[in-house]
DNA sequence: AAAACGGGGCA
DNA sequence: TGCCCAGTTTT
C-alpha cells in the first residue's frame, strides 16, 4: 500500500474513533475551522510526557481552571504550581513548565512559536513536544515520534532492530507517512492507534485499520515488536524519614532543592539514601523524642527501589515558633507548617506514603 | 551515548 | 515482580 493510502485509511479511522479529550477541539468545532489553543496543546503535551492519558486528564482540567492562559500560569507562585503537579511525577517538567510560561509571557507576548525550531528552544520542549505542538496547534507538517509511533511503525514495517538503535529508521518511516494536509490530525491518529489498538501487549489487530498492510501481523510477530535493548536491574537504597508534628498540629516539612530527585517539591526531612544497609547513626533534623515506628515506606523510582524507615515525633508547643508559615511560604529549607496551611495533596507520592503511615500515630490535641 | 528523572496500571 | 507509557535534560 502506498504511503498516501496508508495515511488516508488512518485519517478515516481517526474521524470515526478518535478520542474525545479535554485538550482537543470537538469534531463540530473543527469542521467550523476552529484550531486548538496552543497553550492547551503545549500544557497537555508536557503533561503527557511519559505519562498516560488517564493520569493526565484531571491534572489538565485543574491547571486550566486555575490558570486559563499562559500569562496566568507565568504569574503563579512556584509552590502553587509544584503543589498542583504533585503526584504526576517527573517534577523537572513542572519547573520547566513555569520557566517556559514565563519566557512566552514576558518575551513573546504570550504567543507560542509556530515552528519546530522556535518551540524546541523553549525549556522543557524537546523533539517530541516541539513537533506535537507545531503539528496540532499550528498545522505544520512535523513528524511526531513517541513511544506509540515507534511501536506502530516497527510493526507496520516489520522493523526488528532493537530500540534505541531503531529510533532513526522509525522516525524516517513515520516521516514518510506524514501528510501535507491535516498533519496534526495524522499525528494524533497514529498515537490514538498505538494507545487503543496497537497496544504493547495483545494488540487488537482484528479491528485495526492497518490490519492488511501490517507486515508484523503478516509474519505473526506483532506482539514481539518493537524489540528493546535489555535494561539494568534496579538496586535497593535504604534510608530514614522523619515526620514530626507539634502539639498545635503543625507539621515539620522541608522544601527540597530545585535540582535532583523530587526537586522543588515539599517533603519530610530524611537521611541520605544508600545502597546496602540503612544508615547506622542518623542525625534527626531537630531534637525531639523520636520514635522508631518499625514501619517502612516503600517506593520505586525510575532507576532504584527505595525503603525508608519511618521515625516520628510529637513535639512541644515551643518548638520552631519563629518563621511559621504556610507551605507556600516555605520557600526553601525546613520549618513547621500549620495544619490549616498544609495540603497533603501537595506532596509527591513517596512523601504522601510516609504521611499516610505517620498521621494516625500523631495527634493534634 | 548513557544516566537521571515518577508514578500508576497491567499481565 | 517487570514492563510500559503522548520524553527532556544533564553528564
Amino acid at each position: 500500500m502506498r504511503d498516501e493510502e496508508l495515511s488516508a485509511t488512518l485519517l478515516a479511522w481517526y474521524g470515526r474513533h478518535g478520542r474525545d479529550l479535554p485538550w482537543r477541539v470537538g469534531p463540530a468545532a473543527r469542521l467550523a475551522g476552529a484550531r486548538p489553543d496552543p497553550y492547551a496543546v503545549w500544557l497537555s503535551e508536557v503533561m503527557l510526557q511519559q505519562t498516560t492519558v488517564a493520569a493526565v486528564r484531571d491534572y489538565f482540567r485543574r491547571f486550566t481552571a486555575l490558570w486559563p492562559d499562559v500569562h496566568a500560569l507565568a504569574a503563579a507562585e512556584d509552590g502553587a504550581v509544584m503543589g498542583e503537579w504533585a503526584g504526576l511525577g517527573y517534577y523537572a517538567r513542572a519547573r520547566n513548565l513555569l520557566k517556559c510560561a514565563r519566557v512566552v509571557s514576558a518575551e513573546l507576548g504570550g504567543r507560542f512559536p509556530d515552528t519546530v525550531e522556535g518551540l524546541r528552544a523553549l525549556p522543557g520542549i524537546g523533539p517530541y513536544t516541539a513537533a506535537a505542538v507545531a503539528a496540532i496547534a499550528f498545522d505544520r507538517p512535523a513528524t511526531v515520534v513517541d513511544g506509540n509511533v515507534e511501536r506502530v511503525m516497527s510493526r507496520l514495517f516489520l522493523v526488528e532492530t532493537p530500540l534505541p538503535q531503531a529510533k532513526g529508521p522509525l522516525t524516517e518511516l513515520a516521516g514518510r507517512l506524514t501528510p501535507p494536509v491535516h498533519p496534526g490530525d495524522h499525528a494524533q491518529a497514529v498515537m490514538d492507534l498505538g494507545a487503543t489498538i496497537c497496544t504493547p501487549r495483545n494488540p487488537a489487530c482484528g479491528i485495526c485499520p492497518w490490519r492488511d498492510p501490517c507486515a508484523a501481523r503478516a509474519a505473526g510477530v506483532q506482539a514481539d515488536l518493537p524489540r528493546k535493548a535489555p535494561k539494568k536491574a534496579k538496586p535497593v537504597r535504604h534510608g530514614i524519614i522523619w515526620v514530626a508534628r507539634r502539639d498545635d498540629g503543625a507539621w515539620f516539612l522541608e522544601r527540597r532543592p530545585e535540582t535532583g530527585l523530587l526537586g522543588g517539591m515539599l517533603g519530610w526531612p530524611g537521611s541520605d539514601w544508600v545502597e546496602g544497609a540503612p544508615p547506622a547513626d542518623p542525625m534527626p533534623p531537630l531534637s525531639a523524642g523520636w520514635q522508631d515506628t518499625g514501619e517502612e515506606v516503600r517506593h520505586t523510582f525510575t532507576h532504584f527501589h527505595l525503603r525508608l524507615r519511618l521515625w516520628i515525633a510529637q513535639v512541644g508547643p515551643q518548638a520552631g515558633c519563629a518563621g511559621d508559615g504556610g507551605a507556600d511560604e516555605l520557600q526553601s529549607g525546613r520549618g513547621f507548617v500549620p495544619a490549616g496551611a498544609f495540603r497533603p495533596s501537595d506532596l509527591p507520592t513517596l512523601m504522601r506514603k510516609a504521611f499516610d503511615l505517620a498521621r494516625p500515630r500523631l495527634t493534634d490535641d
